[in-house]
DNA sequence: CAGGGAAAGTTGAACCATCAACTTTTGTCG
DNA sequence: CGACAAAAGTTGATGGTTCAACTTTCCCTG
């Protein structure tokens, strides 16, 4: 936005519709930490790392493609996968093709990992947003993100490339 | 969620809406903390606390009172606190009645401040979210928001409490 | 085929949030 | 009235994120 351009504040509709989505943005990644942590030992990142791993082919992802997945910098995710690692449940393997390419493979233990994290991870989203929603609503609200994903990604990097 | 319950996974509908909403989640935020920190030096919290310190009365507020505004913990606030007193931005006081409390008062410099950085604010917020949207759907993620702040925050402490 | 530039990752430093422990003040209940 | 518990803040340590600098590999073009 330039100076020039006179600001066009927000009327009292979008006021309260702003307050109410900026308060579930703040709060809900909160909570969903909280519960993964409590309950697996995991932040949500590791969790949608762990998670993107293993429906992938050969449960195996190119660094890149999964930081994108998770939506994270490839910094951040090189620095968790480090982590990972050293607690067994992803390997690193370097790509044969392309000597610039690193790869992450899921272990029988990361498997187990996400497994066992999965169902109680997906009973709080349940309970948190679609047990508070009409079907009705669960169809807007999947437009109404798309609309606002199509703003904040317009090459659609974080898009995921088939799912 | 309890391991006797079986888990109820999410259909089609709902896995497409819990994409968009957890993309919308990571997304947001970070494009609004670069816009902020590029144009006005501040983070999303840091410029939410002098926002809402800007609109209380005698640009004062309760310690207490303004961690819940700005969704955040008491021990986050008070860290912010202090770097934004170094700043010149905001003070601290004691409260004469009450010898707990401490309330945090707005400078004019602060003030000035949080002008200078409203506009380009709400004009990123405009740009991603409202522009994206037709009014009925401004008006649906209200509701919807507020019934998954309901779920989220059942005490309604992060409620604002007249605004 | 040589060199420059882009792409993919890694790493260390600086910064910020979270957590637990601690201090001070106030209220309450024998 | 004395003591104990709760409330409000503060503080230091720990851990994760970001940013910029750097390495290695590959591609393309002259």
């Amino acid at each position: 936005m330039t100076d020039a351009e006179a600001t066009r504040w927000l009327d009292a509709g979008e006021r309260e519709a702003w307050l109410g989505l900026a308060g579930v943005m703040l709060l809900l990644p909160s909570v969903l930490d909280s519960q993964l942590q409590r309950d697996a030992g995991l932040s949500t990142f590791e969790y949608l790392v762990l998670a993107m791993l293993s429906e992938a082919p050969a449960r195996t992802l190119q660094l890149k493609t999964l930081a994108a997945l998770a939506n994270g910098s490839l910094s951040r995710l090189s620095h968790v996968v480090t982590r990972l690692e050293k607690r067994g449940w992803v390997r690193r393997e370097p790509s044969v093709v392309d000597g610039r390419i690193t790869v992450a493979v899921l272990t029988d233990e990361g498997y187990a990992k996400v497994v066992a994290s999965a169902s109680s991870h997906v009973g709080t989203v349940r309970e948190m947003v679609f047990d508070a929603l009409t079907p009705a609503q669960v169809g807007q609200l999947r437009d109404i993100s798309r609309q606002i994903m199509r703003r904040l990604d317009p090459e659609g990097r974080y898009e995921p490339p088939t799912a």
